[in-house]
DNA sequence: AATGAATGAGAGTTCATTCAT
DNA sequence: AATGAATGAACTCTCATTCAT
């Protein structure tokens, strides 16, 4: 009862076996949640999904809250990563600021799609815990940052507070793609979606539409 | 037991007496859902806040799930009336659309101020059931067909797809103001968000800025 | 609480209307629990069923048991009217004992038959509360005295314990139509089951078979 | 969910323990099912009086009807063990068919005396699911099996459908037996009960009275 | 390090019965 | 005489968690 509310680790798993312990109740957890849902999922089925009995899983998490931020990190981990690469591919070749916004609307439509259901489990569904929510408002902070950056650089963008800009961009899509994937809007064809998204964004940030 | 998946309520409770019933049930669970979220919130804690039996509340909801959806339905039946009544009082001056615009964020955001737990029990954590899901459409497709009207009206817009600019605007708003009643974003100060969002709008419906 | 155990109807129903509504009440349990068993049959569905209010319900019946009583009585009733009726038919011509038999047995079967879940529920699968078995065992007693008078006057008959073949007979040919009814047995035809049950109570009682 | 209405057991207990556990509860289930029938025992009474926890019941048992077939299965089991015993010892010396027939009755009286009250539940009042009745079917067939070879054996039998009269042979025997065990038939003692049995199926068969 | 049998509080739900109207 | 809203004990079943092995 007493550390009931411990949402990190138990231990950290030193040999190579335990590493893959873990990763494999983590891996079950994603699929298990987001099949049935944070309440729908239960620790004896992740348990099972891994290939793993009940208790080791309670060797590793200290409790059900802590899996799910274990899912969440990952998630999130790969999430930024996915978006980040796409982000630098797009980056090669001198990028307009245009360009760059629609580029990323692009990127975070697709992580979304890659797992709708688990995306709206960890960050809509379930319980938010404080460490969970930290790590969510990271990321944010990373791409905000990145986003301000970019904007500070270009000539195009006509914009007094860059950092709330930055931080109402990336809230904006991260909403909207969220909500595209998971339940789409109004029927809109994807490519439509992500035009329309990154006019929105653009219409913003001041910068003159072609 | 064939009845077991259904959503409507049991009952239509003819005398007073039961009316009361009914309205207390919803009300709790308005109150427990919003504390707890929908996993955490019991039948029981619900009748017991109804200050009613459990036995009677399985006279008038099937199920669990049933509840939800009359609350979100009460829930949603308020939040349009409340944010018809707040354009209403806007519009009697000649609404320029910007002015409307704003209006329209600020209504979106007192709505999602005055029970933002629940708001965001009702439609992100809870298990969504299409009766649900069909209710919150039908919402938005009213927003939305009200913005269309607007926008064909007004001179200063400058859109295309009016349709499709219309609910683009409700979910946004939307979506914005569930955030910010619900986590905040950025410590942004509440007028600075509202602003912010109607600029993000505005500019997004090609209306040149003040 | 202490006239829980009560099996006689409350108060006799002396006008018009009251008889309707206790008709309308047995005639609805007997719908009922032939549908989904004692247990499964709910106080409130029969009412319902009835088209009479649960609170009506109670004014005439002390408790689910006492409804459960009168189903059985009434049935009872009935199926010994129907027995007698049909006896009384084929006796007509001068009767041998062996086509007696055969027309007895037939007797059982076709009340079985016609409420083959009904009767199961009364005399097997219901809590048997000692007024029902006493009035079961009255009509046994009533069909056993008729067979007994018939074994005395007839000369076919080789039997010394008439009294004691009598109840065999009635017991037997009563388990075996249930079970035929019930369940059917080994897939045999309806003819060939009857034919086979009066062969099988004819040799017992001595009679040469045809 | 789509599990709900499975019957066999949820696990295989592979450890001594488990196996111990197993057992209690169904020889619990055995005794409180004989004590209030199927629907009067509640499966928090069966954990309870097998000193096991609810939860540790149903890691073994899907639902509470998965229960009953398991204590028909064991029931039936022992009954055919001793019935076959039973009939083994009888043999020893070369057995007349109406020496073996009376030994019959006796088998089935004997077996159904053991445990009349949940003999009476687990074939006449639980709601028999088709499990059940598959593995009922099984024991009658295996008895009339054994019924029909002696007959076909014997010169004393006197039939043409040896087929038929055997499964008659052991349904008659059955509810007879059964009856007699569970409220007795008109006051008769249990050796004439057992005695004018025998002499009904003997009859039957048509073999000659001694 | 790993197992899996065991736990039991508590969930959703039903239904025989009462009683104010 | 009739209504039907209200009751709440009791039911079946789940699942996060523990601990002896």
């Amino acid at each position: 009862m007493a550390q009931a509310d411990r949402l990190s680790p138990r231990k950290h798993p030193r040999q190579e076996r335990s590493r893959a312990t873990v990763d494999a109740i983590v891996e079950a957890a994603a699929r298990v949640f987001g099949e049935g849902g944070y309440a729908g999922g239960s620790t004896n089925r992740i348990a099972e999904q891994a290939g793993v009995a009940i208790g080791s899983l309670y060797e590793y998490f200290p409790n059900k809250a802590s899996i799910l931020v274990a899912v969440a990190e990952r998630h999130l981990e790969r999430m930024t990563a996915d978006v980040e690469a796409m982000l630098a591919d797009s980056e090669a070749g001198a990028p307009s600021l245009s360009a760059w916004v629609a580029r990323f609307v692009e990127a975070m439509l697709e992580v979304h799609e890659r797992a709708p259901e688990l995306t709206h489990v960890l960050f809509s569904e379930a319980p938010h815990p404080p460490e969970l929510h930290a790590c969510v408002l990271q990321v944010e902070e990373k791409l905000a940052h990145r986003i301000e950056t970019l904007l500070r650089e270009s000539e195009e963008a006509q914009i007094e507070d860059v950092d709330t800009a930055a931080h109402l961009v990336v809230q904006t899509a991260e909403a909207l793609t969220h909500r595209f994937a998971h339940q789409g809007i109004h029927d809109l064809p994807r490519d439509r979606f992500v035009a329309e998204v990154a006019s929105l964004l653009l219409g913003y940030l001041g910068v003159a539409r072609g």
